[in-house]
Order: C-alpha cells, then structure tokens, then sequence
DNA sequence: ATTTTTAACTAACACTTGTTAGTTTGTTAT
DNA sequence: ATAACAAACTAACAAGTGTTAGTTAAAAAT
C-alpha cells in the first residue's frame, strides 16, 4: 500500500470541488477530469460518490470530538479549555481547510446512519462547549453575558476560518493562534 | 398586483428550500411540490430557476451595500460605527434568515453579470469594513492587532447568525443586539 | 356578453446524473 | 513464463434534470 494511495487522492480532489461548489453540485465527471481519468474508473477505488463525502467528513468530525474530550477532561482553568478549543480548530484548518468546508457546508447530505452519527457528534461537541463556557460563568472567569451569545460568537468564528485561509496564510501559526485568542477573549476595544 | 403575489411566493419558498438542501440539490419538482402545483406551472411566473436565485440574492446584497455606505458616511466614532454594522446584520437575519442563509452558502451559483455584481458588492463591503476598523486604530480606539483576524472574527460571527436563528428566537431583539455588542467589543472574559 | 388574462395542467424534450458491465493494459508476485 | 492484480478504458442504462409547447378553466376587464 503506497502513502497516498488513489484513494486517498480521489477523497481530497473531491474535497477541494466540494468547498468550491458544493457537493450536489459536483459530478463524478468533474472529480475524474480533475484526476484526469474517466468517471467510471473513480469505481476501481471507491463505492459511490457517498462514500467520498462520508470519508472526507466522519473522520475529521471525530478528530474533532476525540480532542474536545481530551480538553473536557483535563485539569485546567476554563479560560485555558477555551484557548485549547481555539488551537483544535486553527490546527485543522490549517492542516486540511478543503474538508472543514466540506464538514460545514454538505454535512446535510450525509445519509442515514452517518448523518445520525454526524449530528450526535457536532450536538455533543456544542454541549461540551457549552458545559466549559457555564463553568467558566460560574467561577467568574468568564463574563455573565448569555451563554448562547457566548457560544455562537465564538464557534462561529472557528468554524469558519477555513474562508480566510488564504488570508491567514500570510500570518504564521503562532501568531494568528494568539491573535486569536485575543480577539475572542479580550475583545477588540 | 396582490401584496405578496405568486412569484413572491415562490421565492420565499425557494429560499427556505436552499437553505436546508443547497441551491443545487434543490428541483424544480421540490420547489413546486412545497407549492401544491406542477413544476411546469413555476415558468408562468419566473423564467428560470436561476431567476429564483438572483431573487433571493441580490436584493439583499444590495440591502448590505447601501446600508454600510450610509454608515461609512456618517459622522460617528468608529466603535459606534461597528456598533451599527451589528444593529444591521441583526436586523437583516431577524427579517430575512433564509434568503441570508441563501447569499451565504450558494452565491457562488450566481452566473455572470449576476456573479460578478455579487462578489463587487461582497469585496467593497469588506473594504468598507476594514476602514473603518483601521481608523479605529488609528485613533486608539480599537485595539491593535492584525487587522485581519480583527475583521473576520467579526465578520464571520455577523455572517452566521442565521444558523443560530431558532435559538435568538427566545431573545428578544434588543438583548440579542447589546449582548452581541459586549460579546464582540468587549471580549467574554 | 365577450374578450383577455391568470395560473394551473399534461406531455414531452434534450441533457445530465450516478452507476454497472465487460474489456484492456501494464505491473507485480509466483 | 505465468498467473494475479490494479487501474484504466468504452459503452450503456435507468432515473432525474430544467425547460418548452400546447391546452384548459376560472377570474377580471372590456
């Protein structure tokens, strides 16, 4: 098995046509003329066009939620679970911006029991936010402002830093995480 | 001409169609089913599902860009400023979330002169947007960081709020505009 | 009362869609 | 050298796509 097999070649081609015109919108024709083959031959390497969404989807959702439970369980300040939620999605973005847009933008075509399996995931990665920015209230490290404010403002922000990405390539890691960090912390004024 | 009339309809339709499936996964069939008639009867009242399309965006887009111009020219600190690009986006996603939801995720199915007005008025919003954050800088009134990170940890917030609308229902409007103004100026800790 | 308009319909079209079957070709393992 | 496999191909299909043409029935305007 070589590093990179075709597989994996089909999965993150399809990736990148997906963040730019979505999923339905995309044909197993463009995928293969991206790849320069046939759309039959795609059918050597995977089962369906399903399949590729599910591929490029599940396993980054699952990141997601391993590394959220790592930082719920972990002994540190609120403020400081916060800062790590904030790496989590800057280093993913980072490593594999093509996917996040496809997580944020076609997850609803996901079927059946990947689709049920996806929206527990994101349900419960929201909760687990939610539980840090409630702690955080309480021990008034954090502002008593409405918890949902709170959370959307935020998650917003992280979910969507895959549209700069190209912005932000001009910044280096450490500086946009700590930029970051300031922003939705501390505020701009 | 009635109040709302048939072609109305059917845009609000469509845009609450687009905003669950995407433009693309989105039939004609489907748009007619939610309507209780035939597709075929759709074309006496649009001509294409394109039309839809342009409809639901543009005039929204045109919404943004006429009210950000108005708050460029007006003579307010940059924080009051910023303060009703917030009032605007509320306002917006309160009165129209589908049709955001629409602009957001499918303008980039947009053709032609359509595509090219969209993405003139999207750059020139965000021009607008960073000046008057970078004269809010410059006067010491905003904090100075990358002005990038700044601009779409706000942006991007704003942008989204549609996803979040069910659960701002329970907000009212005036809570839901000061907190997000604390939340976004002020920072959460 | 007659004409015009509105808004629905049925039927069909040309094209695109995801996918399958069967075949071919070059590479790898025996 | 031979067998097995990987990965491409051509051809085709059944279903679904946006859209057009022509028709019909009721409402509005003359």
């Amino acid at each position: 098995m070589k590093i990179t097999d075709r597989k994996t070649e089909i999965v993150n081609v399809s990736a990148k046509l997906f963040k730019e015109k979505g999923y339905s919108a995309v044909t197993m024709r463009d995928i293969a003329q991206a790849m320069d083959i046939k759309a039959a031959s795609l059918y050597n390497h995977i089962k369906s066009k399903q399949e590729i969404l599910v591929l490029i989807i599940i396993e980054i959702a699952e990141e997601f939620t391993n590394v959220m439970n790592e930082i719920v369980a972990s002994e540190i300040s609120s403020i400081h679970k916060i800062e790590r939620v904030i790496d989590l999605h800057i280093d993913i973005t980072l490593r594999n911006p093509d996917a996040l847009a496809c997580l944020n933008n076609d997850w609803m075509h996901l079927e059946d029991n990947d689709l049920k399996y996806f929206i527990k995931m994101r349900n419960d990665y929201e909760q687990s936010f939610r539980n840090i920015v409630k702690n955080g209230i309480l021990k008034n490290e954090i502002v008593n402002l409405n918890i949902e404010v709170i959370i959307f403002s935020t998650l917003s922000t992280l979910r969507t830093l895959y549209i700069w990405y190209d912005k932000t390539k001009s910044l280096n890691e450490k500086i946009l995480k700590s930029n970051m960090k300031k922003v939705l912390l501390n505020g701009i004024i």
